[in-house]
DNA sequence: GCGACAG
DNA sequence: ATCTTGTCGC
């Protein structure tokens, strides 16, 4: 697989910021896609001392979320971590595992925000523009943003607010956990997000292996996947 | 100026 | 994210 859309990795503050204004402009915050048969979760660890990115990336089917494909790389770190330009830090390598499998996928949950960012430009939009694909933005923490704590029930959320705007859902996926933060990727609307994220949550099981590879997709399926 | 700040 | 002891809150 490779992204319809390229732009150097190797840049400052002032000239991310400057892409992620321009290509806000082709997300679409609303339902466009076909059937999803396939869903891709991708999440990013790092080595020991921090110097290395691991990309774990998994391809499951859709609705028994049977793994189909997976792939886990490792990427040199381009750019620090500074909060709004995480996506300028994590995509390198995720593009990389991308770029390393065959099927295509119809969605991929990403491990941070979609729209929900102060240019509305999150990870998961970020990937979403350059691949043309279908994705929903599913942090832990929450960027930026108001909200009220939604009730304790599975499937209970409230409004993410910013600037008078819905930015995104505090969503609990399952009884008394930590609600998820879930905001428009690209190609998806916030209902459909939140549907989907709840859809692929309570079904989920951990595949047995023993594989180091597999081990690290476990983990990415633990985290972008909520129990 | 002082905090807040996806992973 | 990762490194780590005791400590705060329910």
């Amino acid at each position: 697989m490779e992204p319809i859309l390229i732009h150097p990795w190797e840049l400052n503050e002032k000239e991310a910021i400057s892409i992620q204004v321009n290509l806000a402009k082709k997300v679409i915050q609303r339902d466009y896609y076909d059937q999803i048969n396939y869903v891709a979760g991708v999440d990013v660890a790092y080595s020991k001392r921090g110097e290395e990115l691991i990309a774990a990336l998994v391809i499951l089917e859709s609705t028994s979320l049977k793994l189909v494909e997976s792939v886990v790389i490792e990427d040199k770190v381009r750019f620090p971590y500074i909060p709004g330009l995480f996506s300028f830090r994590e995509l390198p390598p995720i593009i990389k595992a991308f770029k390393q499998i065959k099927i295509k996928p119809n969605l991929i949950v990403c491990d941070g925000q979609g729209i929900a960012h102060p240019r509305r430009f999150g990870l998961a939009s970020h990937l979403g523009v350059l691949f043309d694909i279908p994705t929903i933005g599913c942090g832990k923490t929450r960027l930026l943003g108001t909200y009220k704590e939604p009730e304790l029930q599975r499937g209970a959320y409230s409004p993410l607010i910013d600037n008078n705007e819905v930015i995104g859902n505090v969503l609990r996926t399952q009884d008394n956990i930590k609600p998820v933060f879930v905001s428009i990727g690209h190609r998806i609307s916030l209902a459909t997000a939140c549907e989907l994220i709840l859809q692929f949550s309570p079904k989920y099981r951990l595949p047995e292996t023993t594989r180091q590879a597999d081990h690290l997709v476990k983990i990415t399926l633990n985290k972008i996947i909520p129990k």
